[in-house]
DNA sequence: TGAATTAATGACACCGATGTCATGACACCG
DNA sequence: CGGTGTCATGACATCGGTGTCATTAATTCA
């Protein structure tokens, strides 16, 4: 591979003078610039990073933690990676800003982890965004502190600089919409208490409904879902046919995520009823691939991946400029998806006055 | 940031011995190895890899170019993001060769994939897997030959070496096990014509179907689809309406893939149908997100996506020992996963013998 | 018009590792 | 006992860029 020299030698003139042309930081007379952009080019030359970096001791790297490229279904809850649009995120202002993004993979295990700072550290990564594939808690490695670092969808007990999905306002915002539908008798479905979302959006839903001074029906909230994957379809079905066999049964059901509505959907069709003529469905998530595929389409709330992803990096970068940070973290929100898997009790009569 | 001679030093020793220490590469007095040890511990010292990698001149580094990342659903028909299973199978092989696997994404447009490669060639890669984000053709800049390149997931004209899914095989493999099952009159609802795969899972189709002598019904295999996915529905709707009122209709129906199964799905109940009761559905990928949650369960056939990674990244690995490579492509393949949307007909005498 | 600035370029050291070679101290072998 | 080999270590050059400083010529300003 070409150097710095072998270029400088072809073009005749020294190699600090083809370093001021590759970076423009001093002038260069006109010929003296295209006699080197030539043999540039005929060399094929590339300026060496290692070398770059060694004199400039600046890497231009952000390190990035994640377990999603290698997620082996160790949650079967979660396999469909859609956490990596938190990646996606991330790689724009990465790439907008010149700074390469070096992904690491915790092949599934967070022992890992201290192996996958040492090597970023090794390349000199200026900083490190960790991102988890679910909003939760984590508990990062001491070692970790030595350099800025972002976690994104998750946070712990230290205050480390976090950005997290908004899973309360979003719920609100949805349970307000639905309101405005004309929906009173609203369920909600849970996720397993597990996850941290699963509360923030009962609380989402409590508040929505106490301002719409709609009084709170636990009968319409059934437990929360076991864990388990396997049986959470007996545990669906039994909360379904509690939920319709109340005396005042809900118009619609909130599911705690896209996916479970997805199996709503297969258990209420099952039992004969239609979606959303008999009763209406929401999700959460905007997963689209489930949400705009299935029949109906499926009223949702998004999980804003991208922004988080964006917010995450924006935030890793002002942290590696200037040493301070946030002590709250970013909660980011996301939009309420309206789609034809709800009835909108009021659509019917605006179309009357509109016509 | 703490140097090999801030060591050295804090040690009473000199740099090379330091080396010495941290690649083992020639005795060192056990006393002062500990001394040194010590050293490199309390300063918390981390090798610089620009360094290592300035005098050795090999960078460990393997690229990867992906427009899985930044994919703005600019092909509404994947926006799951599958794909990225591809890039998890690279990934182990990478990790256990300890090598460094730098991502890049094309964010979209092919018009990026020189920069990429210019970026790539600063860090001094090794070698380059270009990952596509469905079973297709390409076509590489120029620039790419100068580099050791394998595609997955796609091939092009110049028989760069490319590992590819075994689509004939898996169709086959899927039609021979309905055929099995008891099953006759099969119908086969085809992706669009622009997806390679179309043609390829046609073709096993037809092979399956010929090779247990049953002759080949046009009826069965409606014309494929449109490309774009809005008006989808309406042409799955049509073709389904066309198999039921056959006089001799499916007993089932392959769907091109998994989420064209969900569509389906939705739009046979709408029917009143039942699956499998009424009809049984196959679907393609085993997209486990959908595969596994629909309700009931959909039998499917795999897209081997990691490994492909794995053999991908072999490849590569093996063409960067030696400049070598094949000439054919290599093709993966799929097992079929069974699960409870297709009925077996002799399921159930077995079940009769045996209890 | 002389002094000061700017343009254009090169020589050289340096970033932090490691390869090469040299050195001294022992151990072993015939 | 001298020669050869291994052990343990250090001095020094080197990888490929860039920062610093020096130099010369041309231009500008007071």
């Amino acid at each position: 591979m070409a150097t710095i020299y072998d270029v400088a030698k072809a073009a005749g003139v020294s190699a600090k003078t083809v370093s001021r042309v590759l970076n423009q930081d001093a002038p260069v007379g006109r010929e003296t610039r295209e006699k080197v952009e030539q043999a540039i080019h005929a060399l094929g030359y590339v300026p060496s990073n290692a070398a770059r970096m060694m004199r400039s001791n600046r890497s231009g790297i952000v390190g990035l933690i994640t377990g999603a490229i290698s997620q082996t279904s160790d949650n079967p809850e979660l396999t469909g990676l859609p956490d990596l649009f938190i990646v996606q995120g991330i790689q724009q202002v990465m790439a907008a800003q010149k700074k390469t993004l070096m992904i690491a993979d915790t092949a599934g295990s967070a022992d890992n982890i201290p192996h996958l700072l040492e090597t970023f550290r090794q390349h000199r990564a200026e900083g490190i965004i960790y991102v988890a594939d679910y909003h939760k808690q984590i508990e990062l490695p001491d070692m970790a502190k030595s350099l800025p670092i972002v976690l994104a969808n998750c946070f712990d007990t230290r205050a480390t600089p976090s950005v997290l999905p908004d899973d309360k306002l979003g719920q609100k915002r949805l349970v307000e919409r639905l309101i405005k539908a004309g929906h009173h008798r609203i369920a909600l479905l849970r996720l397993p208490e597990t996850f941290v979302a699963s509360d923030l959006r009962y609380q989402g839903y409590c508040d929505a409904m106490s301002e719409a001074s709609i009084p709170f029906d636990p009968a319409l909230v059934p437990s929360t879902l076991q864990d388990d994957d396997p049986r959470q379809l007996g545990q669906l079905t039994e909360a379904l046919k509690h939920l319709l066999n109340l005396d005042q049964p809900p118009t619609v059901i909130c599911c705690g995520n896209d996916k479970m509505a997805l199996r709503v959907y297969g258990i209420l069709r099952s039992m004969g009823l239609n979606i959303p003529e008999d009763i209406s469905i929401a999700g959460y998530d905007n997963y689209t691939l489930i949400a705009e595929t299935l029949y109906p389409a499926l009223t949702t709330v998004e999980l804003p991946y991208r922004d988080m992803g964006r917010q995450a990096a924006e935030l890793i970068l002002d942290m590696i400029k200037q040493a301070d940070h946030p002590n709250e973290p970013a909660l980011i929100q996301g939009d309420v998806y309206w789609r034809s898997s709800v009835t909108d009790f009021f659509t019917t009569n605006v179309k009357m006055f509109q016509q």
